[in-house]
DNA sequence: TTGTAAGCGTTATCAG
DNA sequence: CTGATAACGCTTACAA
């Protein structure tokens, strides 16, 4: 049992009395070929169950057809999401994807772009661990004419093509719409500084409180600890001071589900004593609402253009290169009824 | 820029002007090789940077070192999770993951195997697709000698290693927590019969309500269809009845979820007046608690467990064959008090 | 200790 | 139209 070795050319030319080249040709060639001697040795193929050997055909052509993809966890949302949308367009255009995960440390990371180089990948897309702050291995993929794609977590140092999400224009019309609804005390609670997200994400929330003229005392921009307990304190915090704002931003799934947390077991209502808007991209947040208003990032999306860009540099490799950043924009869940329109 | 052409064995020995053969064994080769060529050989190639070409090797030696995975969905909790245990042992093993979502289709998974085939995996884990009825393709597999692990939605129809969650004990012991806080009213929500699943989640309830002797006529299992809005009907049923349940079993996350809202709008508090433990995989689940009691699938395990089960398989392909099922333990996360303790 | 040559499965080039 | 041969990068008998 078992047929102990696959099918090949080889087999159908011994079986047809003819050669290999003839069989080849009869597969895949154009005209040069007697009709009935390819119907022959389709016929035979069909027959024997063959498949063409694809490390055979990546040794002569020099090309897998494989994409590696490397990301922190693939047990998290956001990025599970992503390598589907990158699959998806992946197969669509005959590639395959091979997943690494970094487990968010750098040594990880540049093992894996060196097995992904070892395996002679097509292209790589990745998202950088967060500990990761030299990028020597990937500038190697790119001396070694790897091409590759970066996504959310990407870096300056490096001259690529990259997809993001449009942070900024997210935290802008969040704030706008609590603005539209008649908050005027909106405080922003969010991680720390020096990430880009944060920074742009606040950026977006001042310049929508700008936009209306809110008082800038009433600007206030929370950073806190992603620990759960420092976290937890900050949060507390805001919510005892005596000028308590009507409204959140938060900046990230966890700030926003500590809120919730918070503010039930301070007895508040939600929306109606403080209304939440957070980034959050986990499917269940559906059942948070009307709790909770979700800033969902377009996972699915992120993959699939990344895929596509990568995909593309990979067909046009030698083609002048010019890199660019796509900034995808943020699906806002916005509950059904909000804080003032209930009061009505 | 770009090096136009990965560094080969060729060029090492072109460079040290030995043959191609020298330099391989001077790489990998035992003994028969004189020390100075070997650290020769080996400070070139790390000059070069030389990687050696996988392609060619599995070409050579007939073995990619490839795992093939096929799944419903990635972008699903379980399947993302289940996925990253297989990479982490597979990892640990020298192997890599290639992933291929089926979308449920069978058409689809069909294609799956055969692109798997034609890539020459090492081996394939899958869960298969609820349309998947027929398993042509998966003997096919076998029939080819390559490999084969299912887990989570396994049929009888194919004979090889399996890994499944004990459904069974997860009901009957979620079953029995409840009885043991005083429950004597419990419901089984659950979905359709034909489903291995359902069957084994239903004779758990079943057997740990008649160890603790409940009436007959407090054993009510309702079956209730996918579709939203009919399950929503079925479940708003049960809780209007006369004799509503003081706690219920619920059999999938979707149910659990359902039945939060359902209690929600009818003023009913959880798990006050009916408590619920819900099948669940979602990490976000925690903060439904104490409102829901979830039991979690060992995803994790489930895929490291696979990922075992097929390696091992692999690399010792000739060996006799004994197939086993694996059944892992899920694990419940029951919130910290509890209706019964409450009252007191 | 080292080199030569064959072979893994394909395709492309070049003769016939 | 078809067949022999080289080549892709590597390993491994077998010779030297």
């Amino acid at each position: 049992m078992g047929e102990q070795h696959l099918v090949t050319i080889k087999d159908i030319s011994r079986r047809l009395k003819i050669s290999v080249s003839t069989v080849s040709r009869a597969l895949r060639g154009g005209t040069e070929i007697k009709k009935e001697t390819r119907e022959l040795v389709r016929q035979v193929a069909a027959e024997l169950n063959y498949q063409p050997n694809s490390i055979a055909l990546s040794l002569k052509e020099k090309r897998t057809k494989v994409i590696g993809v490397i990301v922190p966890e693939i047990a998290n949302n956001f990025c599970s999401s992503t390598i589907a949308g990158i699959e998806e367009i992946a197969y669509s255009r005959g590639y395959y994807v091979t997943i690494f995960q970094s487990h968010e440390r750098y040594g990880r990371e540049v093992t894996n772009t060196q097995l992904l180089t070892a395996r002679r990948v097509d292209g790589v897309i990745i998202s950088v661990s967060n500990e990761t702050n030299r990028y020597d291995h990937l500038l190697n993929l790119i001396q070694k004419d790897i091409p590759l794609v970066m996504f959310d977590r990407v870096c300056s140092e490096i001259n690529t093509h990259k997809v993001v999400v449009n942070d900024y224009a997210a935290a802008f019309n969040a704030t706008e719409h609590l603005i539209k609804q008649g908050h005027t005390d909106i405080a922003h609670i969010t991680i720390a500084d020096f990430l880009s997200i944060t920074q742009n994400r606040k950026k977006g929330y001042e310049d929508a409180l700008k936009k209306y003229k809110i008082p800038a005392g009433k600007r206030r921009t929370v950073h806190c600890s992603f620990d759960a307990k420092e976290m937890d304190r900050a949060i507390r915090a805001i919510f005892n001071s005596p000028n308590r704002p009507t409204a959140i931003l938060a900046s990230v799934e966890r700030i926003a589900i500590a809120c919730l947390t918070v503010l039930k077991e301070m007895n508040l209502s939600i929306p109606e004593d403080v209304a939440i808007i957070g980034f959050s991209d986990n499917p269940l947040n559906n059942i948070l609402k009307p709790s909770l208003s979700c800033i969902r990032q377009p996972t699915y999306e992120i993959g699939k253009k990344s895929a596509e860009l990568l995909i593309d540099l990979i067909e046009q490799k030698g083609a002048g290169k010019k890199f660019h950043t796509v900034q995808l924009d943020t699906v806002m869940d916005i509950m059904e009824s909000s804080v003032f329109e209930r009061k009505n």
